[in-house]
DNA sequence: AAGGGTCTCAACCGCCATAAC
DNA sequence: CGTTATGGCGGTTGAGACCCT
């Protein structure tokens, strides 16, 4: 019982395509379509792979409007404004991308966004052992995503901040304080913030500016945060 | 130059949803 | 209505490229 297997992996190539492969089976895809059934294209097409990499290898690689290249500050933040909202469904994500597949952007978030999300969160926490004359910038969560900042002013004991915007949106921060009445803050984006050659530097400018009332741009939509 | 570690990304795996029977 | 076949998806893997010492 259970479910029968899509090919006979047996006697199914495996493993990269080769030129000639691809070239079989974008001649029979441009000539025939795919026929609405992947499991039988192999066969017709007279390759020896399985339907589901006959499939993908169409879809992610061989499709005439594939973008390739390096993806571009604004994919970046589309990227990095829909995994905030909805999670890893890249097929979803992807489809905001023209030319973009679920398996690049999955690739993508997994070898470079990621690791710039991780390391601006590191970078964010170590702050927590500022001077106690700064004003502290820390990191707080966020039940939509994570990124979000706080910055309790050193002139007061008790603050609450609001964060307005989340990833890839515009990212605001405005703190009560007692003079001036409040601090607010606009860093752009959180993509802005990666792109910056550091963002040491960036939070480092935070820091700098935090004592002086900076106000920016209407918040969109407001979280507020006690700590 | 060698070799060990890290990164990238194409490809595969396995599960789920849905269509077809 | 149950079973089977297929498409679609997200997670994971591993070969090759690249980097560093």
């Amino acid at each position: 019982m259970g479910r029968a297997p899509c090919c006979d992996k047996a006697n199914v190539k495996r493993g990269p395509w080769s030129p000639e492969e691809d070239a079989a089976l974008r001649s029979y895809i441009q000539n025939h379509g795919s026929g609405g059934n992947w499991i039988a294209l192999p066969k017709k097409a007279g390759l020896k792979r399985c339907g589901k990499s006959c499939r993908l290898r169409w879809l992610n690689y061989l499709r005439p409007d594939i973008k390739h290249g390096c993806f571009t500050k604004e994919e970046d933040d589309m990227i990095f404004t829909l995994y905030s909202k909805i999670g890893s469904r890249w097929s979803v994500i992807a489809s905001k991308l023209p030319g973009r597949t679920d398996n690049d952007v999955k690739n993508y978030w997994n070898t470079k966004l990621k690791k710039r999300m991780m390391e601006a969160q590191a970078a964010l926490s170590d702050n927590h052992s500022a001077p106690s004359s700064q004003p502290l910038v820390q990191r707080v969560h966020s039940s939509a995503f994570i990124n979000c900042v706080s910055i309790r002013p050193t002139d007061q004991t008790e603050s609450q901040s609001s964060i307005n915007g989340s990833l890839g949106e515009s990212l605001d921060l405005r703190v009560p304080r007692q003079n001036p009445n409040y601090l607010e803050l606009d860093f752009g984006s959180i993509a802005d913030l990666f792109y910056s050659s550091s963002y040491e530097e960036t939070i480092g400018t935070m820091w700098a500016d935090a004592s002086e009332e900076i106000k920016l741009g209407e918040p969109s939509q407001s979280v507020t945060y006690l700590y």
